[in-house]
Order: structure tokens, then sequence, then C-alpha cells
DNA sequence: ACTAAAGTTCGACATATTTCGAATTGTAGT
DNA sequence: ACTACAATTCGAAATATGTCGAACTTTAGT
């Protein structure tokens, strides 16, 4: 956990996302806004992970490999609701990645 | 008109970014500018190939190897210059990694 | 032309990843 | 209790990746 560096934590979330299956449903769950303006807290976009999967032609089992490595990166959250597991992004997560890239 | 999907594009790169070597060397060059200029007063910084491995305790092919793939994904350019090969980041790209995840 | 330095390419091998189907778990409704 | 639905876990197979050393290429200096 000490030895866990800045850099692997990184590139394990950029190993996440190096899947298209998996930056698809990425993509999905973060662009819960139109450019220019900014989720808030209540309007975070969540699916559940069988809607997630819809037009992406994998099996289920794969689908649910897939959520489980975002969630594992800590770049998905996932929550019990009823049948559903209910999948969302932290804001705080888009933050911190674009302030990765943001120079000057 | 081509079938390569933004997504794939992206995944592309987050896939170059993914291996820990890899994104040491790219953090590297990323603080860096264009060619021919200096990134801060203090220290000038030009990197080669040979100096950007320094201290990554890898083979020069293997470096070689993660260098091609960074540059293949379009997060590196490449030019020789005498005997040495000379690595940098445009700044557009660190400009659309960012905006990808920027929401505000 | 010869040599050394800086990188690349190639071939090989070990390990990791992607994907699926089958079996299983958890939940809600009848 | 039984059934249907949502999703996960498991095991296996095909494919991709990371790494190295050896051989090669390109350039600069002698």
């Amino acid at each position: 956990m000490s030895n866990f560096s800045t850099i692997d934590h990184r590139a394990g979330m950029f190993k996440a996302l190096s899947n298209p299956h998996r930056l698809a449903l990425f993509s999905r769950l973060m662009s819960c806004c139109a450019p220019g303006t900014r989720c808030n807290a209540e309007k975070e976009v969540r699916f559940c992970v069988g809607e997630l999967g819809d037009g992406l032609d994998i099996a289920p089992s794969t689908l649910s490999h897939h959520l489980k490595e975002l969630n594992r990166a800590g770049l998905v959250n996932m929550e019990r609701r009823g049948k559903n597991i209910e999948c969302w992004v932290e804001p705080s997560v888009l933050d911190s990645l674009a302030a990765f890239f943001r120079q000057i």
C-alpha cells in the first residue's frame, strides 16, 4: 500500500481506460453534462450494469469484468440498489485526471 | 470516412500510458517544450532517448520499444538530431487529453 | 575506412488480458 | 417456496504485451 507509487496508481487508471469497451463504458458514465457545463453532485448520471452494456455487444460476464476493472482502478463507483447495481463517476476523479494533463 | 473511431484512438492513447515505464517517460516529457526551446529558465531540458531511460532500469531495446509505442499513439514526437533522437510532447496533445476529462 | 556511440529491429519467452459459456449468487414478486 | 431477473464468479482458450540479448543501422569523429 505504501510502496504503491503515484505513477503505478495512475498507470492503473490508464490501463482501465485502455480497452475500447471499458472506455466506452466510462465515457457513457462521464458524459452526464453538455460540453461547457458541469454536473452537480445531485445530477450524477447513474446507469445500472445492464444499461451500460447496451449496444456494446459483449457477454454479461465480460461486461461485469470490465466494470470491475474500472471500479478497481478507482474510476467508477458501484452500489447495489434492489436488483440492479448502479454505477457512477465521481466528479473529483475527472478533476484529478484533467489536472494531470493540464499544463502551465 | 475512417473505421478508426474516436474511442479506439483515445483508447490507444490510454493504452500507451497504461504501462508504468511508459507513463514515467511521458511524465518526464510532459514538462518539456518543443525542440530547441526551453521549459523554464532554470534547467534546460533536452531529452534524447537515452536520457529518458535514465533511472528506469530497462534494456535499451525495451526503452526503444516503449518510446515507439508512445509515438505510435500520437503522444510523443521523435526527430533525429545528430547521433541522438530527440523526443518531445506537443502541448496540443496535453490540451486534448485534459479536455477529455474536464467537464467545466 | 575504421571505430565508437545512440538507437532500432528481430526472435524468443514468460506473463497478462480479453472473451466466452456455464454455474452461481442475490433480489423482488407471485 | 418458486420463478424470473440482474449481475458475478469460475475455468478455459486465444491473443497481446513486456522484456531481454544479439545483430543491425545511422551518425560523428579520427
